[in-house]
DNA sequence: GTCTATAGGACGATAGAC
DNA sequence: GTCTATCGTCCTATAGAC
């Protein structure tokens, strides 16, 4: 694949810190940790390889310190303004409809780290039990908070790959919510013990 | 990684083909298709790498093969048994949880797909559009057929995901199952006119 | 902070013998 | 149907100059 090669020029660290997990960013998101390599990072940057690597350490070294950039960026978005759980679906929703990179970047990286020999799979495992950690307090009201937390969770990813999918453009905040309509519908069967015509 | 080396001897065609097939699906579901290299494939088999392209063309080629592969079996293993969207999504369901492999492999491969190069791109734009079709078809009667039959595959697909990245042994099937509550809950507001009582 | 140079492999693929 | 041998390319990483 090519990569666009930047013009060379002399920058402060921080910012081309900044300037190598931007780009990192775009191409995981195309190609995968696996398929990303460090020549292409370094052209979409204007430097060499190892001025790159003098910046990040290690090929992993640049993920780690991506996700962590990532982790940054997105608690400082949400502060703790939402406090109950739709509304924060809907805002993490609406917020990921406006970045498909970022949206793809995870999507794709939360696979392939599927395998527990992938350099962010630990990370991963701890990201979803913190969702599922979070989501469910909020839930907590709900008979089975938990279920309700995973299905909520699950709901978002599997319409978000979707919506990276279609090549139409799909609005993925419709989508969510009519899945929401579903997810938090107040049915006085799903209250009840008795679970009156209910299959099983 | 290491991959275990298998001894070496000549096998008809078919079986070996067979072989490959099997080899390379274990090996992409660890690590996608951008992290395989044909030498692993080659050594599990107990081939050398030109062996294995004799049989398989290229890289490329394996991995078509390999998604025809389990195409065909996917269609023998239902025929056309379930026309109920709650019971084939049950079966679906069931069926995947006795082969979590497989499951990573789709999951890991589907992933990866999003990127317009990657070879199994269009393979997994059709897939995707063929099951929408497919569940909406089957979601007919219900208001929404469409929205249904969409929030079916995001919650199955989404927590296949949590299923496979929970270290514990979470039950893919009761998770459903208690999805699939939510799912199908028979609300007079959302339900069809016509149908009234009954599920299909 | 960035370079040149290079080490040392792994990669996918081909040619041609058996 | 499988091999040996090899090509050319790409890879991550290091050493040391500026």
């Amino acid at each position: 694949m090519h990569v666009a090669r930047r013009e060379r020029s002399r920058l402060p660290a921080a910012e081309r810190r900044r300037q190598i997990l931007e780009v990192a960013s775009g191409l995981i998101a195309e190609r995968g940790f696996w398929g990303l390599s460090m020549q292409d990072v370094a052209d979409g940057c204007g430097l060499t390889v190892p001025g790159l690597l003098h910046h990040v350490g290690s090929k992993d070294g640049l993920l780690i310190a991506m996700l962590e950039h990532r982790d940054a960026e997105d608690a400082r978005a949400w502060g703790d303004s939402v406090h109950d759980l739709r509304g924060l679906c809907a805002a993490i929703v609406r917020r990921n409809a406006a970045q498909p990179e970022i949206v793809r970047l995870f999507a794709v990286l939360s696979a392939e780290s599927l395998a527990p020999e992938h350099p962010a799979h630990d990370y991963f495992v701890a990201r979803q039990q913190d969702a599922l950690d979070k989501l469910t307090r909020l839930a907590k009201p709900a008979r089975d908070a938990e279920q309700l937390a995973r299905q909520v969770i699950a709901m978002m990813d599997g319409l978000q790959l979707q919506w990276l999918r279609d090549q139409a453009g799909t609005d993925l905040v419709a989508l969510w919510e009519s899945a929401a309509e579903t997810l938090f519908v107040v049915d006085p069967a799903r209250r009840a013990p008795a679970r009156i015509g209910s299959r099983r």
